[in-house]
DNA sequence: CAAATTTTTTGGTATGATCAAATCTAACAC
DNA sequence: GTGTTAGATTTGATCATACCAAAAAATTTG
């Protein structure tokens, strides 16, 4: 709830103003601001209040404020989102219990996933699908190219719905338990174990079987958050 | 991603240590924050730096900076992420289409939900469903009330499987989707109609069955997106 | 014309001042 | 003793100015 306090914030017109060009593309992406004196100038106000304004601008996503740059604008995309959400749920995440929280939603929705692509997945999907088992396969061997084309194939997964939303919860998931997952040991006869499973859920999206989807993707899962515990202990 | 670009700013190391100290506990829920001139003190920079470290907090839900007020410790649940989400989501949402990603990801979700109701919901849970669904049979009459216990019914849904990500999820949606939602006309025939929905996919999960409950699930929220569309035309 | 160098611009930070809202303090009435 | 209120003080918000170092632009140089 964006529970407004009577006064406002000085920068608060500029920080509107600049997100309506923004949205109503007068100021495109990729574009650089105005200079912050030039900014001053326009609305008559410090460059104190310029600089507010920037910040919130970036905090909502909208420019990209590298250190020592001109603020760039950003068109955000869904991933936007997960980016800005980032840093909070990174703090939630040390909370007991909190990653597992995290991947047994994960488990959820792909779970989701893979009945959709079951039953409703085209052929160009199956044929993404397929080319992402295949490299996975070919890359059994080399655990870190192994680890690409494993994020590879369930990023298929989210793709088949052709729903962008669904990619930018993919990267949320991965950017957010990439730091617990990153740092397990990497076994080719773990990749192996990975790889059926990865060929068992295809198979069973093959067969347009969502209940065997279903399974298998839980087992795969479930299996790889029990390597996860025997790494970390209770987390 | 967080992109690191050499240099790094004089806030940064005030707000890293603020993090922690909120991290830690040294910094408790709703305290207040110690004054800006005396943070200047013990981190020996200026006060410019203070408050663009304040800034940077607040924008990552770790301190509620009300304007004139001192800033307070807010220490971040998963809704918080949902908050500072939100006003890049709702520039999204203008986009064509946004509207309908997204209810499409509520519905795969909800399918998702009463599947795993269906088959693991305990008894706790189907009572709670129950009343709900109850509260909302006895509100078909009154439109404003039948709004709310509607809502509850689904944020029911998100409470069984005892994951607190989900509830924020309910949040996200209802928040975000709720402009477009409160604008349409409420009517009694309607409200029965929505009534007799939930009614179906609460006895599919009595009855644990998970396909029909997909199913009757599936059929309301389309049919409610249909509404919507009715009232609105594309969006 | 391209590369190197100088100049100008611009963002990052520090300081100090002013103002109004918050907060604290103390006098005061009941 | 308690609650209220007027006054003093603190503190956040904003402004103005200055300085520095990095970046960008302009200029010289090979």
């Amino acid at each position: 709830m964006a529970s407004q306090d009577g006064v406002g914030r000085a920068a608060d017109p500029v920080v509107r103003s600049i997100e309506e060009d923004i949205h109503s593309g007068e100021l495109t992406d990729g574009q650089p601001l105005p200079t912050e004196r030039h900014l001053m100038d326009k609305f008559g106000v410090s460059r104190t209040v310029v600089r507010e304004a920037m910040r919130l601008l970036s905090s909502r996503g909208l420019v990209e404020a590298r250190p020592r740059h001109r603020p760039v604008v950003r068109k955000p995309g869904f991933d936007t989102a997960v980016d800005v959400a980032g840093s909070i749920v990174s703090h939630m995440l040390s909370l007991p219990g909190g990653v597992k929280n995290l991947f047994d939603t994960r488990i959820m929705i792909e779970a989701a996933l893979v009945r959709q692509a079951a039953t409703h997945a085209d052929k160009q999907s199956i044929v993404a699908l397929k080319a992402a088992l295949e490299a996975n396969e070919a890359a059994v061997a080399d655990s870190e190219l192994f680890y690409q084309t494993d994020m590879r194939f369930h990023a298929v997964l989210y793709d088949i719905p052709k729903n962008p939303v669904l990619p930018a919860i993919h990267k949320a998931f991965t950017t957010w338990l990439a730091p617990h997952w990153s740092q397990m040991p990497r076994l080719p006869d773990r990749n192996r174990e990975n790889y059926r499973a990865h060929k068992a859920i295809f198979e069973a999206i093959l067969m347009r079987d969502p209940d065997s989807a279903e399974a298998a993707l839980r087992d795969h899962l479930e299996a790889a958050w029990s390597q996860v515990r025997a790494t970390f202990g209770d987390i």
